[in-house]
DNA sequence: TTGATTTACTTAATCGATTAAGTTCATTAT
DNA sequence: ATAATGAACTTAATCGATTAAGTAAATCAA
């Protein structure tokens, strides 16, 4: 391995003016900061990112934390599109990322330790139980770190507009005629109640009544779950013209169970999704559903932590709000 | 930041005894040892990854590539299964994992030097394009590395059985009396002359004959493409009764298009896909696939790698085969 | 010309942990 | 009684890079 002391010997100067040249310093000649620097690369020199962590204590790698609770958290289109994202953010601006978790090999530590125990300048939080502790203790702890669909007090969180989201879809149906919406939501985050609040909020604003049993629970990204409430829905004595999913993928398990029951979509039923994920326009029919700007969020999480990482003296914390887009797709049919 | 050195004072030894105590070197007494764990939890002490590494020459990090080239890496499910599987596997044998990419931030480097730089002690490589003579370098080198989908002259690699795969999907759509088939391909990769390769010699070994215009080039995960050849496919002037697609994503653009032409899966066409993620299940109609077992590799990948990484001098460079299975669904129509 | 300043370095300490090579003291063997 | 052995430590070097503080020579000011 060649290392600063291989250069100083091939230049005859000192481990230090080696150092100083390869960054830069002010206090080394031009033409002898142009000598090393065309030793370093005839040698084949790299630095050694853990020597210069050790020194300065600044790693350039930054924590992601995909907490596997929610049930393979990477694997959704939409974590996955933020997980990119926010590596490519961090690369561009010189940071590399490692993945957070609790528990390595043997030794059992919780979220906190491991960032510290990896040195990691930071830490984006994606997709978490937000109720556990150790989320907690990572958040207010000295390391900084940025939050995905939840907001911590006063921390800096980006933030898909839910609220904003639901209108827009509420209002979509409500312009094509629909007066009776059923919605299944998600498990009860922070995320889902600003869903169904918004939900509510918004029928009530275009006086639409929503009756009971119209709200119901499922699971995320758990076709199996939003078939099941499909299908309570569906023996309601009234049914609605149009159901709303959790999310893009607990759509396809509406469907299934709307064929079963040899109803049509949008034919005899209209349906809407969540998040808009790219496969949710590749299906057919297109669906209709509000896509979060998922590579906006994970591009500001990265941009922002960084931001925190190296001013953190004038860094105030905040609240990105993320822009999103309602995809009109094929799913709701217009009962005008 | 609690160090060993504070432990030390603490319980009036030197570092080295604390040292030797935590990593349970033979020569410290237990009761010394007991009383030096005790107090290095009261402290709440936690090992330095970063300085342990640059002492011993091993991170305990290993990298995984997965290359942007194909157009969006992570975000397919079948990329990101084996991420995860390759993630939870290194984490329980006590590694973690960072991601390697072509430059960071204002540094360009190649695949090797990132590896070298971040002290990788290996890494899987995966979803790359292996024409890339960087690809080649990293391989090459003195860093311990298993490829997936790819096998470097003898070196460690985790193959699906693209060869088996298709043959049994040709056998299922022969057994259901198909016997004018269609193959949409993805780029020229190995993979996909294997895939070919098995096509025609299983075609040929049951008697059907491949008429010219049957077997078409299209782009791995974009149904655009796909959804192009099934046109062209569709005008051939003697249509066949069952389409394959690359992946079981391209099949969903395929579907637009026989939908364009009021032609129904199966009844008027069949279809099969290839990979088997967990989305082909839960489509309507159900993709008859076949499953690569993206786990099953993940978990091999990282599993070799660290043993690779362990045993340098007893290792023995391997190719493993992952078992699939053929997933029946209900896009194949028996028209026996 | 002489003291002050500037330039371009070098010296040496340091980050936190590991480990080969001592050292000390108690125990055992002869 | 004396040498040899072993247990339980300590000392000090080391990994590779950074950086505050020091120094020698060159340049400048008056």
């Amino acid at each position: 391995m060649v290392t600063i002391t291989d250069i100083s010997k091939a230049c005859g100067v000192s481990r230090a003016t080696v150092s100083k040249a390869l960054n830069g310093a002010p206090d080394i000649a031009p033409k002898t900061a142009e000598r090393i620097r065309e030793q370093a690369k005839a040698l084949g020199y790299l630095p050694n990112a853990t020597a210069r962590a050790l020194k300065v204590g600044r790693s350039y790698n930054i924590g992601v934390l995909f907490s596997d609770t929610t049930g393979g958290g990477i694997s959704h289109e939409y974590f996955s599109q933020i997980l990119e994202s926010v590596k490519a953010e961090a690369e561009r601006l010189g940071y590399d990322i490692t993945f957070i978790s609790k528990d390595l090999g043997a030794m059992s530590m919780d979220y906190y330790e491991h960032a510290k125990y990896r040195n990691c300048d930071g830490v984006v939080i994606a997709s978490a139980d937000f109720q556990d502790p150790a989320i907690a203790r990572l958040v207010t702890s000295e390391i900084p770190t940025v939050t995905l669909d939840y907001t911590f007090d006063s921390r800096t969180s980006i933030l898909s507009d839910n609220v904003r989201g639901m209108e827009a879809l509420v209002r979509f149906v409500y312009e094509n005629g629909h007066r009776k919406l059923a919605f299944i939501h998600g498990e009860m985050t922070s995320v889902t109640q600003k869903r169904i609040a918004s939900f509510k909020k918004t029928c009530a604003a275009l006086g639409i009544t929503v009756p009971p049993g119209c709200i119901r629970p499922a699971v995320y990204h758990d076709p199996r779950s939003s078939g099941l409430a499909t299908r309570a829905i569906l023996e309601l004595p009234e049914r609605p013209t149009c159901i709303f999913y959790p999310d893009d993928l607990s759509f396809l398990g509406g469907m299934s169970e709307l064929e079963r029951h040899g109803i049509a979509v949008p034919k005899d039923m209209s349906v809407v999704g969540y998040d808009g994920i790219p496969l949710s326009q590749v299906l057919r029919p297109k669906l209709t559903t509000y896509r979060q700007g998922a590579e906006q969020m994970g591009r500001e999480a990265a941009r922002l932590l960084i931001e925190q990482i190296e001013h953190p003296d004038t860094w105030l914390p905040q609240q990105v709000m993320a822009e999103g887009e309602l995809l009109p797709g094929s799913t709701v049919r217009n009962i005008g």
